[in-house]
DNA sequence: CACTATTAGATTGTGCACAATATATATATA
DNA sequence: TATATATATATTGTGCACAATCTAATAGTG
């Protein structure tokens, strides 16, 4: 039992622990650009693509309307994205981005290799983290 | 550009998903014991030993007051842990476990091997992931 | 057309994370 | 022994996550 329920013997809390720090190393660079790293998936997601409904963009990041809706207003604050209603449906709301939101993402560009500078990661080690990564979410998302 | 800002070729995001995809696993099964993945974790901490302060704690979770002493006085009113001030330093709180909080060890080993199961990973895989995350975070962390 | 079911977001409430600041106590030093 | 410094925790404020509920609009059916 003492050694089932140990920190040290357990994968769910370096996981846990890795994802914060990620974001704890990406938060001076987003900073700069006033953004959250929130708000950095959800305009990763549209410089891929744009317009895109709220549902779109909380189906890639399996995030709900009680997260998206608040920070998406915040990001609309800033003049990062717009929102609005879909005339031929308005139940649907359309975000897209501003000039500034496009400008964005050539500040963006330059920060995960930044942050892995930062964190020391090589990029061999960081192709074997996201391979089993992404083997094991694929069992529960994805597929 | 494209290559790089896209959600798909970045490491964070899957790392970030597979850490709320395992909370999101917990849930159900620490819903029974009526605590949150967070409060489980300092259990955890206190199940290796008891009594700690709460600066110990926080240093083991890499989590400051700001998030603990709420916490805490959460699973005080449930009844999990006590509260108190050491008379030779009244700065320093004491957590320990009630009888409740010891009881609940011997439930809360189960549920590790449960969440693996119901992900469908392998310990082969999780061993993997294990080493490879341990061995990001050591560089960041711990040394 | 009226009625039901479905869908898309919004709202509300709880519980983290975490930065910044405040408070209270203890320790060190002149 | 005053006073400065350090330490431990608490408080405050912002921004997620996410469950549960609500509202408004659309689509399907008889």
């Amino acid at each position: 039992m003492d050694e089932i329920l140990n920190l040290k013997s357990q994968v769910c809390f370096p996981i846990y622990t890795l994802s914060r720090e990620i974001i704890h190393q990406y938060r001076p660079f987003l900073d700069e650009l006033e953004i959250t790293y929130s708000q950095y998936l959800v305009l990763m997601v549209l410089w891929e693509q744009e317009p895109q409904t709220v549902n779109q963009i909380g189906k890639k990041l399996y995030l709900d309307s009680g997260t998206l809706t608040p920070l998406l207003k915040r990001l609309e604050l800033k003049k990062f994205i717009t929102r609005t209603r879909k005339p031929s449906d308005e139940r649907v709301v359309e975000i897209g981005l501003t000039e500034n939101g496009h400008e964005l993402k050539s500040k963006a560009v330059l920060i995960p290799q930044k942050v892995a500078e930062a964190m020391s990661v090589s990029s061999e080690e960081l192709l074997e983290l996201k391979e089993i990564v992404m083997k094991i979410l694929n069992k529960t998302k994805c597929s």
